[in-house]
RNA sequence: CGGGCUGUAGCGCAGCUUGGUUAGCGCGCUUGACUGGGGGUCAAGAGGUCGACGGUUCGAAUCCGUCCAGCCCGACCA
């Protein structure tokens, strides 16, 4: 039997992709479905990773000027009705809550009671109650610019749910500010959409192409929508954040105006932002691999596990205090505004089991501590991004001096291989045929191939987009911010601005 | 909301066609032994009102009806 193939995780990424997320979801104790429909537990280890990242990105919006606050869960539903494309957009896929009471049924279960008089809607997204807030907070122009966030749950009731990547209820950060002017809040629509970028690259190790989205897919109400797109490793792109600027639609649907420096009554430029547990989705999608979770180390709950092998010595403790020693050594040290996160793990189970646990939770750094290393005063290390089997004997020392730099090592590795995994899967294209080969996978695959990325241009016909959608389920993911060379749309022979970005995606 | 399927132990399933002692199996869990630096072997043990209600029957997990819940496939989506 070919032992060697054995991986942690069954079935690996060529097998089935889909089921592979699903169970590396599930290996890595992130989370697990509900017994209520579409909606997820999250589990101590996934919770982790979305406090880490809601830390490092909280800090991010301080340093642009931001305040947290909360607003309710509740909108009233004549809030949603007054901006007509924004009640379009989300109108399908609201819960709403009629009744405040339960009462006693006939058949001895619960019936609701005490019908409401203006029923509530669960908030699919916060742009009405914040307006509304808005609209009383701002007088003057002295008010102005108002930067506000909060970190909150919302519900968008889904038809097919996925851990992380769609579900019912999901956590998130929305963004709401309002500006004096329309160039000021176009650029802070900017300059948040790169906050997401930078937090992508530099924290999760995850490359991100930033743009703006076409009409099709824009946030309903908004002006304009950016967004920055991640490539999974199936090559279907993830939505990974948006920025929206709003200009003066929900401004003046709901009144907020101020007072400028002339007495002038005028409507304020609002934008609204958003990223959410979904990246949790993007992360596992970008670097797990087929034995598991590959954690990058600024976003790890634990950077380094420490196994004591205690079984065949004559003195576990001592073996045990050694760890802890070695322990208290690396908690001193500061990695990217956190001490090292240190675990010892000396629970009573098998060692190789043991090991595994870790390696499918996606720990960066794996030590094993046993007679032998303490004898020679030494660790023997695994890293998560190399091979399962690349353990090796390091100077007790030289191990504690050089961890933050093994850490930096591996998060920038990270990055750099999806970056090159990236480039290697975008094609620019320049003929309808082979647009259609690139997203065409033969019939029968098990994983289809999603193509990747093309670069192809665009003359704009929405039509023509949505029959691309239909026929290939191939979307324009976004209109690059940098721009590019005028050309020829290979569909209609038309003019086309620039190249866009194609591919299919979750 | 249209089409298909499934509800039996914590999880995954068999049994149902052709009703019949005490409802089985795998994983997991507990205990013990041998083990042990790649997730091992063996043994013992705990754990179930068979989705709910009603009907047929001497007898229902099994047949019939109603209801409930969930899953998959379509249209929609951070």
């Amino acid at each position: 039997m070919a032992k060697a193939a054995k991986t942690a995780i069954t079935p690996t990424r060529t097998e089935n992709y889909p089921e592979w997320y699903q169970q590396v979801v599930r290996a890595a104790d992130l989370a697990e479905n509900s017994p209520v429909r579409g909606c997820m537990v999250i589990k101590p280890w996934g919770c982790a990773l979305w406090e880490n990242m809601q830390h490092v990105l909280d800090g991010m919006f301080k340093a642009t000027g931001h305040k947290n606050a909360y607003f309710p869960l509740f909108i009233p539903k004549r809030f949603l009705e007054k901006e007509a494309e924004h009640v379009e957009g989300f109108a399908k896929e609201c819960a709403v809550v009629t009744h405040h009471r339960l009462e006693a049924g006939p058949d001895g279960g619960l019936v609701p009671a005490g019908e409401l008089e203006e029923p509530l809607i669960v908030r699919p997204t916060s742009e009405m109650i914040i307006g509304d807030a808005f609209s009383r907070w701002i007088e003057s122009y002295r008010d102005l610019p108002l930067l506000i966030n909060q970190w909150a749950n919302v519900v968008r009731w889904e038809m097919r749910t996925r851990l992380f990547l769609r579900t019912s209820e999901f956590l998130w950060q929305e963004g709401h500010t309002a500006h004096a002017t329309e160039e000021e809040a176009r650029e802070h629509t900017i300059r948040m959409l790169n906050v997401y970028a930078d937090f992508a690259r530099d924290t999760m190790a995850m490359p991100v192409l930033t743009g703006e989205k076409t009409a099709a897919e824009r946030f309903p109400g908004a002006v304009k929508t950016y967004c920055i797109e991640g490539m999974m490793q199936d090559r279907k792109a993830l939505q990974a954040g948006t920025s929206h600027f709003l200009g003066q639609n929900f401004s003046k649907a709901q009144d907020i105006v101020y007072i400028d420096e002339n007495g002038d009554r005028l409507h304020a430029w609002t934008t609204s932002w958003g990223v959410s547990t979904r990246l949790i989705g993007g992360l596992i999608m970008t670097h797990a691999d087929d034995d598991g979770l590959v954690l990058p180390p600024r976003l790890a709950p634990v950077h380094v596990v420490i196994m004591p092998i205690t079984f065949k010595s004559d003195e576990p403790d001592k073996i045990i205090n050694y760890c802890h020693k070695l322990a208290d050594d690396l908690r001193v040290q500061a990695f990217h505004g956190r001490h090292i996160e240190v675990e010892i793990d000396d629970r009573d189970m098998r060692g190789g089991e043991k090991s595994w646990s870790w390696v499918k939770k996606g720990v960066p750094v794996r030590v094993e501590v046993g007679p032998r290393d303490m004898a020679a005063d030494s660790v023997f290390v695994a890293r998560r991004d190399l091979s399962p089997k690349e353990k090796q004997g390091i100077p007790r020392s030289e191990f504690i001096a050089n961890l933050t730099s093994m850490l930096e090592e591996i998060q920038q590795g990270l990055h750099d291989r999806a970056l090159s995994f990236r480039e290697e899967n975008t094609h620019t294209i320049d003929s309808e045929t082979d647009f259609r080969d690139f997203f065409t996978s033969p019939a029968g695959e098990p994983t289809p191939i999603h193509g990747g990325f093309a670069l192809t241009h665009f003359c704009g016909d929405s039509e023509l987009e949505k029959k691309i959608k239909d026929e290939l389920g191939v979307t324009v993911r976004c209109i690059p911010l940098e721009g590019g060379e005028p050309g020829t749309c290979p569909f209609t022979g038309q003019p086309s601005e620039q190249r866009l970005v194609w591919a299919k995606s979750y």
